[in-house]
RNA sequence: GGCGGCAUGGCCAAGUGGCUAAGGCAGAGGACUGCAAAUCCUUUAUCCCCGGUUCGAAUCCGGGUGCCGCCUCCA
């Protein structure tokens, strides 16, 4: 079985096949830390860390670096309106950062590189550009030219003599060609800037993704990634650079995209000023699902935003999570050992849709990261178990087999190893396990023991009133064939 | 103007040549329940329009309509 993915650079899906035998290089570019970041911004962390995610379930070891951008004309802006260090501006918000992706379930790279710490490396690789003939030097500006470079073009799949008819007004003079683009800025005054062969400055836009992926990764890296709209320019002009650079290709072999969030089916950015930014989605719904929302979608398409999908990805989550419930349920409330009941038909069966939930997941994510399909999987394996579960209600309060037991524990943990590679179900684990969680267990326990007196007697009406008044701080109560039990509300 | 993408049931969303077009949400009916909840079963699509290729197309080709993106900072 091997993964296909959607390359950009020839619009085919390919097989990928890795530069090291089970070992995946990738770099996805990260945020211009000047401010907390959007659900748009989001989908790309959430993306790319579940195709990490897969590939590491695949078997492969994972070199995974994701930059920040924390020298950038928006971060300067800001700091002067907030008359900050610009620095310490972009500091703040990567912590913030990470606040935001670890809530959704998005685990730190291997490597944040930040452009402030490769000054070096970026001044070294620009030096490197002008003596391969490639760029060329204007009052302390360093410009690359991209009428050298043959290859320019070749992922966006433009030609620079089309692009001449749209490009925009106020084309610097000083360019060779209107679609020069800078490598180095000089400064100016009462900017952050650093001492260059070519006087003060920084480094342009693009720079920094081309000298660090190179430094931790190295040319011919497996996997880049980003956002749609970073195909052109930004990552045409990585290519060029970095091919400019070493003098010869590729710098990476597979580029991957993901497609945008839409509001109103346009796109969310921070200039059209119709974001949403994580902190503020948060606050109303649980991370997972969140997450679980930008997986429904194929990561390539389009993805439209507003409260009703999430509450309708809420409540599709809600039936997975029951499900597991439901399995947890089972493998506490019945006995088991010496029993005269079988279910082997069942159990064959369960145990056919569990091998077959694998495998549907597996060829699902094979097929370029289709977590769509993939999740259907999941939901395929709800249902088997469910339907389990319904025959054994037919048994209620005869001990079972250990098979049972057994397939059952086979079917949680397959569930949670396979949603753990979307970034589900992870915390279940952790909670429940201190003091108060404790407490809050055998208060329940009690008062279901009252209320079951109450029903013993018939007497509904005290019955329902405990329930209903349950309901009203948060906890539902289930009477299921296998006992009573009872959950928080979501 | 150049380049690219999308159009599938009430909603979301897989599927890119061939068994009965996945899955979820919502709706309807039934089962289970004291009533609920959870769950199970049943049920809802000639795949934007027109033409073509083919034994056969949602899927390929041509044309049309509508929407979106990139070409400028943007994930």
């Amino acid at each position: 079985m091997t993964i296909k993915i959607y390359n950009t650079l020839n619009n085919r899906k390919e097989e990928f096949i890795p530069r090291q035998p089970g070992k995946v290089d990738m770099y996805v570019c990260g945020p211009t830390t000047y401010d907390l970041i959007h659900l748009g911004n989001a989908r790309p962390l959430i993306v790319f860390d579940t195709v990490r995610r897969y590939f590491e379930y695949s078997g492969f070891e994972v070199n995974y670096v994701q930059n920040f951008t924390d020298i950038d004309d928006k971060i300067i802006n800001r700091a002067r309106e907030e008359d900050a260090d610009p620095l310490a501006l972009a500091e703040r918000y990567i912590k913030e950062y990470y606040r935001d992706a670890g809530a959704l379930g998005v685990r730190p790279a291997t490597k944040h590189p930040r452009v402030s710490e490769h000054l070096p490396e970026i001044i070294e690789m620009i030096q490197k550009i002008i003596d391969n003939g490639y760029a060329y030097v204007v009052d302390g500006d360093v410009y690359f030219s991209v009428s050298k470079f043959s290859g320019y073009g070749k992922l966006s799949g433009r030609k620079l003599e089309d692009m001449m008819a749209g490009a925009r007004i106020d084309v610097d003079e000083r360019k060779n060609h209107p679609m020069d683009f800078a490598l180095w800025k000089a400064a100016k005054p009462g900017e952050p800037s650093w001492n260059s062969p070519w006087g003060k400055g920084r480094p342009g836009w693009h720079i920094e993704c081309s000298a660090m992926a190179n430094k931790y990764l190295g040319m011919g890296f497996d996997i880049h990634g980003g956002g749609f709209d970073l195909i052109f320019p930004h990552h045409e002009n990585e290519i060029a650079q970095a091919e400019a650079c070493a003098g010869c290709g590729p710098f990476a072999r597979y580029w991957m995209h993901n497609g945008f969030i839409t509001v109103n089916e346009e796109k969310m950015s921070k200039s059209l000023g119709n974001f949403f930014t994580v902190r503020e989605i948060l606050a109303k719904y649980d991370p997972e699902v969140v997450r679980f929302y930008i997986l429904s979608t194929h990561y390539r398409s389009p993805l439209d935003f507003d409260d009703t999908k999430l509450e309708m990805n809420k409540k599709s989550l809600a039936r997975l999570h029951n499900a597991l419930d439901n399995v947890e349920a089972l493998l506490h409330s019945v006995s088991y050992g010496q029993s005269d009941v079988s279910m082997e038909r069942e159990i064959v069966q369960l145990h056919k849709g569990l091998e077959k939930a694998e495998r549907d997941f597996r060829e699902a994510m094979d097929d370029d990261f289709n977590t769509a399909l993939a999740v259907a999987s999941l939901f395929d394996l709800a249902r088997e178990t469910n339907a389990f579960g319904k025959a054994m209600a037919e048994h209620a309060g005869k001990p079972l087999p250990e098979s049972v037991r057994e397939i059952l524990e086979q079917v949680r943990d397959k569930f949670l190893k396979l949603s753990e590679v979307l970034g589900l179900f992870e915390r279940r684990e952790a909670v429940n396990k201190d003091e108060s969680a404790q407490l809050l267990e055998k208060l329940m326990a009690l008062i279901i023991e009252v209320r079951q007196e109450a029903r013993s007697k018939k007497d509904w009406a005290t019955a329902d009133a405990i329930r209903n008044k349950l309901s009203e701080i948060g906890i539902i109560l289930e009477d299921t064939p296998q006992g009573v039990r009872w959950k928080k509300s979501k």
